[in-house]
DNA sequence: ACCTATTTGTCCGTATGTATG
DNA sequence: CCATACATACGGACAAATAGG
């Protein structure tokens, strides 16, 4: 279910709207195959304009979750699993943002990693 | 809190300690400077080995978040924000290899995020 | 300088689980 | 289904470093 954007979090609205429809995906709220709302029903839903919710969308096909068509919309490709990995890839390089990391260290810390 | 080990859980018993020690400092049940209980007792606490809590340990200590000494006990060193940082590179690890992702997947997606 | 207690470091032997052929 | 190989986990024992009396 997705719920309004914060519009105070410091997080960027394009971002903040990615990651919903990430995880909506990854909770199977949208299956592969099945088309997604108009960007302008999402955006009334969010609350945020149209091209916000354009450039999210544009940032999902580039993960490859979704694919465009003019004309037919937007279908998602991805799977829950991959729209999971890539909520927590998010998370996380937020995460270490926040305290000061670089992704060079977060790439480190994934490398060393055993396995 | 520490928590006793699941042995059905098909994770190994030594990550499953790391991670939970990862979260206790991330939760700040233990600060840098502070020192760790014996690893016998938290053996005994955790209901494993005190070989499996030793390794589990180790592992810690390579990822930065721990200093030992003999005869002394084992100390914390990280920070609170760099062991949540370690616990959350772990989970997106686990999450990947249980939904078949390879860790040079993961590095591709992390390089991909904006910023 | 010595001795003792404490705590990590390391290795052994064995049992068990898991993957492979 | 069986055999083999490998990693994990356990229990136990002893070595090594540290601190304190």
């Amino acid at each position: 279910m997705l719920s309004e954007i914060d519009k105070s979090d410091p997080i960027a609205l394009h971002e903040q709207v990615a990651s919903q429809i990430r995880r909506a995906i990854a909770d199977g709220e949208a299956g592969p195959g099945e088309r997604l709302p108009l960007a302008r029903d999402l955006a009334a839903v969010l609350g945020v304009n149209r091209n916000t919710v354009l450039r999210a969308l544009h940032m999902l096909r580039d993960e490859g979750l979704l694919e465009f068509r003019r004309g037919q919309g937007i279908k998602v490709t991805g799977t829950r699993q991959k729209s999971d990995l890539l909520a927590q890839v998010h998370e996380l390089v937020a995460t270490a943002r926040r305290n000061g990391y670089r992704k060079s260290e977060l790439i480190e810390m994934i490398e060393a990693v055993k396995g």
